[in-house]
RNA sequence: CGCGGGGUGGAGCAGUCGGUAGCUCGUCGGGCUCAUAACCCGGAGGCCGCAGGUUCAAGUCCUGCCCCCGCAACCA
């Protein structure tokens, strides 16, 4: 007995912090094709995938939804598996970050790596809000004040435990560059070398104290750990691994991983800490990991503010799971963003599903019962027409395969599509409809019903990895079962004799009418779009009352725009000379998306005189524009006096 | 001069080693009637971002420039 070979392969965990969209989606049915794929060419396949269930954002949502973390990641996470199932997605094991084996695991790996000195305890250092209990770097600051409450920070310093990335850095590096197919696509390679690994990578701080809902720290629990160290080991921990022990006999003969599928935006966690982690752990790295583009809806990402967001769930409803799993898998290049649009949905839909195959299989078992009571006969009356047919249809496998171990599945798609493309061109080619008005062509008729029939069986095949549905429902309709991998290169394995296509053929996918599919859209968004309503954007809270004091300690002065031009390198910056009355200052603002330079000169502007200069790409800024805008920046206009009055005069 | 990717007929993409520019959709015309107004054939439509250069020959190599998009860096 041969043991087959096995490919362990994941999904990121989907953060379980909201209803996930068409395009986390899109992962899902991503892996799932691929696993399947796998598992017809003979590989016992472990499919993994699951949630990530920690973290502040969560239990700040949860704390919104007046809930507790656990309920609330307990309904995402329900609705996370119930749209995976929703699409067919065939895993071994749904994770949660929540599940006990997996942070009993977490924490020994914490642990371990601990006493191992690859973590130690250091300081935290960062400016603190004292309401919200958080840190924040400089940069993430608001004007100088909190991003979430707006109110004053002060420097503090938090005890904090760090991970020694610089430690495994020049062994990552090697890895990489001698692995050429751990990071795919390769463009993402370079960004992460360039980036981030020649540089010099920094300490990870690697536990947090500003929030709880987390995996504690077991030896020093008011610790939690570092969401994306929890996640990432889920990996290991789901398949068995036992750190400092015996790991379980699935884990030895699944890790390392064949393939982790992730989105294009979560690729430096995944070939740079999570290697960095594992190398800690004494485990070797996983073998690739392929880094996904996105799919947008029209180009723009898709987001509940925006109100442009696609739901499994709605599409399924719509056009049907295999509908929405070829699109979404059709429609992605390989390392360009896809997009979806209802027109393009519909427009592919009715081309390739309905047209191109639908139809061939309609029309071919509508032949068969109409020209022989629906009975499949071979007869070997060949004819050289027949010969290319057989060609492309026998030579779709080594060309899907190829397309598949370079995880085109676009291609792979484009490939099967191929074989009914030809199909279509050979009853074109061969007119049954003329051969059955001449008795003596019935051999040949019949051959010809057998050659289709043939093909549309090995079309049929191949489709299942992709569309598991329709494979089964289309080889129903041909009175045949699913076959191996290996006789897709034969042509004639269908029987020869004996078989009979169902008596009426079924519609596979129906034509969709773009008006009424369009109207069905109108409801399902106005659905959603009326909950949204209430939560528009909603101005920040009255700050803390100050004094006059206070407000004194500001020196606001008007000042005149004498020059302003773009600060290069930076994409929202520009650096304004201002007229003061007293002197001319060099202000950096970015206001770059609101107003070019030639706007601003003339401008009479409000200066915030005494703020203490910084650096800004290079530029040192010595005050601030006062500025006006709505709470998502998307309008801005700089305060302006009512009468021209002169530089230099104070504001107050 | 931070790093990288890309600009190809109306749309979305292919174009490997330089050698008549392809595919899917749409569009126009024709054919067929087995079929879901579907299928088959044909046509129109491209100075392959711009400008130079190498070459017998460049979308494909080199140089410069313009524009888009990722990543990184800052919205005082």
């Amino acid at each position: 007995m041969t043991m087959r070979k096995k490919f362990y392969m994941t999904t990121a965990i989907a953060y379980a912090s909201g209803k996930p969209h068409i395009g986390n989606t899109y992962e899902a049915i991503l892996a799932d094709s691929i696993a399947r794929w796998k598992r017809y060419e003979g590989y016992d396949v472990y499919l993994q995938t699951g949630t990530d269930e920690h973290g502040q954002k969560i239990e700040d949502k949860a704390k919104a939804a007046g809930v507790t973390p656990q309920e609330y990641v307990d309904r995402v996470a329900g609705e996370i598996k119930r749209l995976w199932d929703l699409v067919g997605t065939s895993y071994d094991r749904f994770i949660r970050t929540t599940d006990e084996d997996h942070v009993k695991a977490v924490q020994k790996i914490f642990k371990y790596m601990y006493d191992k000195g690859d973590i130690y305890k250091g300081y935290y250092e960062g400016m603190y809000c004292v309401p919200c209990e958080s840190f924040f770097t400089p940069s993430q600051l608001v004007d100088g004040k909190c991003p979430d409450c707006g109110r004053e920070v002060q420097p503090a310093k938090e005890e904090a435990y760090f991970f020694k990335m610089s430690k495994y850095a020049d062994r990552l590096i090697d890895y990489i560059n001698t692995h050429p197919d751990f990071i795919k696509p390769v463009s993402r390679k370079n960004e992460m070398m360039n980036n981030f690994l020649l540089p010099g990578l920094q300490d990870l701080c690697v536990s947090r104290t500003s929030f709880k809902w987390g995996i504690p720290v077991d030896f020093d629990p008011k610790h939690v750990v570092y969401v994306w160290l929890d996640a990432l080991a889920n990996y290991i921990t789901c398949i068995g691994y036992e750190c400092g022990g015996e790991s379980t006999e699935l884990f030895k003969s699944l890790w390392p991983a064949d393939l982790h599928v992730i989105g294009k935006d979560i690729i430096r966690f995944h070939t740079i800490y999570w290697p960095i982690f594992l190398m800690a752990l004494d485990l070797p790295l996983p073998k690739t990991v392929f880094g996904h583009p996105w799919l947008l809806q029209q180009g723009d990402k898709m987001s509940k503010s925006k109100g442009n967001v696609m739901y499994a769930d709605d599409l399924c409803e719509l056009f049907g799971v295999d509908a929405v799993r070829y699109y979404v898998l059709k429609e992605m290049p390989f390392d360009n963003d896809g997009s979806i649009t209802w027109d393009n949905l519909i427009e592919r839909l009715n081309a390739d599903l309905a047209n191109t195959l639908g139809n061939l299989v309609n029309r071919t078992v509508a032949m068969s019962n109409k020209y022989f009571e629906g009975s499949v006969r071979r007869t070997d009356a060949a004819e050289p027409v027949d010969d290319d047919l057989k060609k492309v249809v026998t030579f779709a496998l080594p060309r899907v395969k190829k397309a598949m171990d370079d995880l085109r599945i676009a291609d792979a798609l484009e490939e099967i599509f191929n074989i009914f493309r030809r199909s279509n061109k050979y009853i074109d080619e061969t007119a049954p409809w003329v051969l059955s008005k001449d008795p003596e062509k019935a051999d040949r008729l019949s051959e010809v019903l057998y050659n289709l029939i043939e093909s549309i069986s090995i079309g049929a095949n191949l489709l299942a990895p992709f569309l598991p549905k329709t494979a089964e429902h289309i080889l129903r309709q041909i009175g045949t079962e699913p076959r191996t991998i290996d006789s897709l290169q034969t042509f004639g394995v269908y029987p020869e004799t004996g078989n009979k296509v169902a008596e009426k053929p079924e519609i596979l996918f129906a034509r969709l009418d773009p008006k009424v599919v369009m109207e069905k859209v109108e409801v399902l968004t106005a659905k959603q779009k009326k909950p949204e309503a209430p939560e528009a954007p909603e101005l920040p809270a009255i700050k803390d009352e100050i004094t006059y004091d206070d407000f004194a300690k500001m020196d606001l002065r008007l000042g005149k725009v004498v020059a302003c031009e773009e600060v290069k390198r930076s994409k929202k910056l520009l650096k304004l000379t201002v007229d003061i009355g007293s002197e001319q200052r060099t202000v950096v603002s970015g206001i770059k998306n609101w107003y070019k330079p030639e706007d601003l000169v003339g401008k009479t502007v409000v200066v915030v005189a005494n703020l203490k200069p910084v650096t800004l790409c290079g530029v040192e800024s010595h005050g601030m524009i006062l500025c006006a805008s709505d709470p998502e920046d998307k309008e801005l206009a700089f305060v302006t006096p009512a009468a021209a009055l002169k530089p230099g005069w104070v504001v107050r």
